[in-house]
RNA sequence: UAAGUAGAUUGCCUUAUCGCUCUUGUGCUGAACUUGUUCAGCGCUGGGGAGGAAAGUCCGAACACCGUAGUGCAAUAUAGUGGUUAAUUACCACCAGCCGUAAGGCUAGGAAAAGUGCAACAGAAAGUAUGUACAGGUUAUGCUGUAGUGAAAUCAGGUAAACUCUAUGUGGUGCAAUGUCAUGUAUACCAGUGUUUGAGGGCUGCACGCUCGAUGCUGGAGGGUAGACAGCUAAAGUGUAUUGGUAACAAUGCACUCAGAUAAAUGAUAAGGUAUUUUUCUACUAGUUUUUGGAGUUCCAAAAACUAGUAGAAAAUGAACAGAAUUCGGCUUAUAGAUUUACUUGAAUA
RNA sequence: UGAGAUAUAGCUUAAUUGGUAGAGCAUCAUCCUGAUACGAUGAUAGGUUUAGGUUCAAGUCCUAAUAUCUCAA
């Protein structure tokens, strides 16, 4: 699995995504919330994931585009990490919750930790 | 030199690594059949990838659909004169009024002798008007002037960003428009209403009139889809030169092709630099103060301290407002700074 | 992306067609009580979200902005 984040692995289908948040489960690492859900894909791809930015709490555009990259680029270069020994398919979405701008390294430590408690979730059931 | 006025241009850069999106060319694999094309996936390679406001959605258009015959009423917008434009409530020029010492700025700037309304408080009185006091004048009254209230007080005025009148204009809905394909379901159930005795729809505010019209229409409670492609980026396009015009702008020539995403691309990290800001040091210039020396009653020279400016060096800081969503033209609002043009006023010097 | 609505004391709200902004709760003081609550009396607090304009006069009319909320496949 490479560090790559093509299109196939963005959570886009809008009928998934009101599957996912009204069955799905979370785990949260504030500022992060994570809300997964096991199911099936017609694409060879392990993970479909999405990242949302609230607008009551960034209120131009420019803020919240720039979270949501750092949010898909911590993602793209970590994933790896996590999702080599996962073997059925699950669909992501990483909300940010904080109301303050983070940094790269803040993103990073905290979406380690998120998928610390998701794997160690998982391994649980 | 200080303070201002009106514009114009610009809106951080470089390298490396890892990615995102669109796309030219090309190779491999698979599928379809019309058998050499098309489609899909993967790889290699080259190229493009946010703004002056992309924002607000305040105007105007393009474009699309609504089965665009019509008449009347209503509603609504605009308002000096002339021009520009695809079009406008935009822009340009001129006139008038108000503000400013000035450069300049602001103005929905038609009509009150067509009609209706409104004017608190104060005041005799705010139009079914003309009172009181004093003065003038008169036989006396009418009359004339002054006074006080108020924004406005006598042969009338004000107010139309009050109704209105006049002139000119206006069909509605917005790319979540609209078309094609795919997937899937319920022409089922309940209540009301209707089928030539006409429910309901269209002409999109209303009426008339015209027209369509039956597995219909309205409500309830439910079922399904929510994917793909087109629309979608070569245009009232951008740059530049010349000509015409006071100008807005127009015409012609030459060159260029410059985002197209859809839980929504244009990024992340590392290193270095520029603008800016702050501090320190050095040099120069100007001013003030003090001391010393000369001259001798306000001048000259030197030194020190402080203040201001300019230049250089070192350290720290490290870029405002803000993110395309059908496309254009304006307007409005946000914005660190940098560059630059013209003009005005004051002071000083020549 | 498009279409709308609202904004008045700390809170909830009035203001009849432009005429100078009221109520209730809350707060403070005094009275009542041994003390508190209830009750009574009085007082305070607003340039009506912001900036311009029209008018003699604007919460009200006009224009622009800001914030909050709603609707549309």
């Amino acid at each position: 699995m490479s560090e790559s984040y093509p299109k196939k692995e963005k959570l886009k289908s809008k009928k998934l995504i009101e599957r996912l948040f009204s069955e799905g489960q979370s785990v949260s690492a504030f500022p992060l919330r994570l809300v997964y859900l096991q199911t099936t894909f017609d694409d060879d791809v392990i993970a479909k994931t999405g990242v949302s930015v609230s607008k009551r709490n960034f209120k131009t555009a420019v803020d919240r585009n720039r979270i949501k990259r750092l949010l898909r680029e911590v993602y793209r270069l970590n994933k790896t990490l996590y999702f080599n020994n996962i073997t059925t398919q699950y669909a992501f979405m990483i909300l940010y919750i904080g109301k303050d701008k983070p940094n790269i390294t803040q993103v990073e430590s905290r979406m380690k930790r998120l998928f610390e408690k998701f794997s160690g979730k998982i391994s649980e059931q």
